[in-house]
RNA sequence: UCCCCGAUAGCUCAAUUGGUAGAGCGGGCGGCUGUUAACCGCCAGGUCGUAGGUUCGAGCCCUACUCGGGGAGCCA
């Protein structure tokens, strides 16, 4: 039966022929004697038009109070017709019922994020999972191959570790066999090892950070892709970053252009992804945080802000007034629901409102030596249409493996990469230290056991070269190129902070 | 860990300022041959998160707790 089964996907070279599909009831309209029935089949939706008497009664009453998600097979012929969902329909000869739906908990009206994550496994078939998912294959499929296609050589790092790469509040333990171990947050120590031996290296894989952060760009388990490249210095590194970057942003626009449409993504900005990027120094972000412009540029967004909140309560009140008014019941209730999403988008600006003295202040205060806050990276990137790298961080505020720089020894050889309109860091990275007696004492400084760190410093004995590389989290990319506002969205079953559902 | 907001029908939300709980969706029944989150009529569906308190009277006020959302710190 499965090998006679045509893909939704594949309708377009059916025109006319008669198909079976499998799938899935995504939507119902009966209507006396005529049933529309859109059927998603996991590679597309398709609407099947049945009409009384093409097929026997029995079956059209049972059709016709089919619920969604009912599974079934469907046969009929393949039309071109501009008015259904992905430009053809199917004229429904038969059908056989496999699965009847009763009572589907998700419905086509708004739900509540909590109430979609505790029915994840069903949330999974909803259109926007299903678009955001067909992304992210994409996007791991662009990841793997830039780098298979640009001379690296892919090796697994280790999930079970021994020793911290960033800090070590942020590691999750676990007993192993009675030994304390935890789990990886980075494969780069690893990955390193594997640079002195095969030049060009990068590792993909789950990665876990007990980072008490309940924010929308935070999971305690997210995929991220590390590259590592012996014989490179940071502006080698920075090359590789930006037409990694715009490798994968080409690749996804090329293939996901209808889902990221139906993401409400914006398509324009992300094809002025080309090379090169912005570079800020450090030093340069934070003058540009303490400058006038800033304060304009905040004292500008705080207007659009307070413009934008006043349209929509001008809109509230019009409304309200219009549902005191004498008019039809079914006016009311689209009233009703109108006003709860204004209500909702109502909050939101007030928020922003809310915030943006709090970020200028942070901005107009920020005192060199310190990490560049949240609301300092989204300020950054919002002056910018493109990616921006911002290098050279001081030196305290920096991981222990990253290269003091020669020019300035307060600063490290680093660089974040900033997503454009405010989206913020998406990729970390650095070239490493490769000085035996800088890298132990940076090692001996931080107080971390030297014992456990001698093969990490064994690298530099044997051969040391310059080295670095950088670190891209799948989720954030994603959300960045969706859209999306939480990454929690952009993986199958997300795990967030004291919170695993299914 | 800190700050703010919330919890009312299966779901999303109302309840005119403390006076007998409503609507849409979803479900059930009926109608409709071109629907697009279809539409029209009828029906069922509630110990207002939990525990106390104030009051003649609490969904609404107070206290504590539980759960959830948003933000901060930190990070990819």
């Amino acid at each position: 039966m499965l090998k006679d089964l045509t893909r939704i996907s594949s309708l377009k070279d059916n025109i006319d022929k008669t198909v079976t599909i499998g799938g899935w009831v995504y939507h119902s309209r009966p209507s006396g004697k005529l049933i529309f029935i859109v059927v998603r089949d996991g590679s597309g939706l398709c609407q099947c038009v049945i009409e009384k008497g093409k097929i026997s009664d029995d079956l059209f009453e049972q059709l016709k109070k089919l619920g969604t998600e009912s599974s079934l097979t469907i046969t009929g012929t393949v039309k071109k017709d501009d008015r259904s969902v992905g430009g053809y329909e199917l004229v429904v000869t038969d059908a056989k019922v496999i699965c009847e739906s009763v009572d589907y908990p998700i419905t086509p009206k708004s739900h509540g994020i909590d109430f979609l994550l505790k029915n994840r496994h069903l949330h999974l078939r909803s259109q926007r999972q299903w678009c955001i998912g067909k992304v992210r294959h994409t996007l791991v499929n662009a990841i793997r191959q830039f780098f298979n296609d640009n001379g690296f050589t892919l090796i697994d790092t280790p999930i079970f570790t021994g020793i911290a790469g960033e800090e070590a509040g942020s590691l999750f333990n676990v007993d192993y066999f009675g030994m304390p171990a935890c789990l990886t947050q980075t494969g780069q120590l690893h990955l390193e090892c594997a640079a002195l031996s095969f030049g060009r290296v990068y590792c993909f894989g789950p990665t876990f950070r007990a980072e008490k952060s309940k924010t929308r760009r935070h999971l305690t388990e997210f995929w991220m892709v590390e590259p590592e490249v012996a014989f490179v210095d940071l502006p080698g590194i920075l090359e590789i970053a930006e037409n990694f970057v715009s490798f994968i942003v080409k690749e996804v626009l090329e293939k996901n252009e209808p889902e990221l449409k139906t993401l409400g993504a914006d398509i324009e900005s992300l094809k002025k992804i080309t090379p090169p990027f912005y570079r800020l120094t450090y030093t340069q972000a934070s003058e540009i945080l303490k400058s006038q412009k800033t304060q304009d540029f905040l004292a500008a967004q705080l207007n659009e802000f307070k413009a934008q909140k006043e349209q929509i309560e001008k809109k509230i009140s019009e409304l309200e007034n219009e549902a005191k008014g004498q008019i039809k019941q079914w006016r009311q209730d689209k009233i009703a629901a109108e006003l709860i999403d204004l209500r909702s988008d109502l909050a939101e600006i007030e928020t922003k409102i809310e915030n943006n003295p709090k970020h200028a202040k942070l901005a107009s205060e920020f005192e060199w030596g310190k990490d560049l806050g949240g609301s300092d990276e989204t300020i950054i990137s919002l002056m910018h249409d493109k990616p921006v790298f911002v290098t050279h961080y001081p030196r305290e505020a920096k991981a222990f493996y990253m290269k003091q720089d020669p020019e300035n020894p307060k600063v490290v050889q680093n660089f974040d990469m900033l997503a454009p309109a405010g989206f913020g860091e998406v990729i970390g990275g650095s070239i490493r230290e490769d000085s035996y007696d800088k890298l132990l004492a940076k090692i001996n400084e931080q107080g971390y056991k030297v014992e456990n760190y001698q093969w990490y410093l064994d690298l530099r004995k044997y051969g040391s070269v310059p080295h670095g590389g950088f670190g891209l989290g799948v989720e954030r990319t994603l959300a960045w190129l969706t859209g999306e506002k939480h990454i929690r969205q952009c993986i199958a079953f997300p795990r967030m902070m004291d919170k695993i559902l299914i």
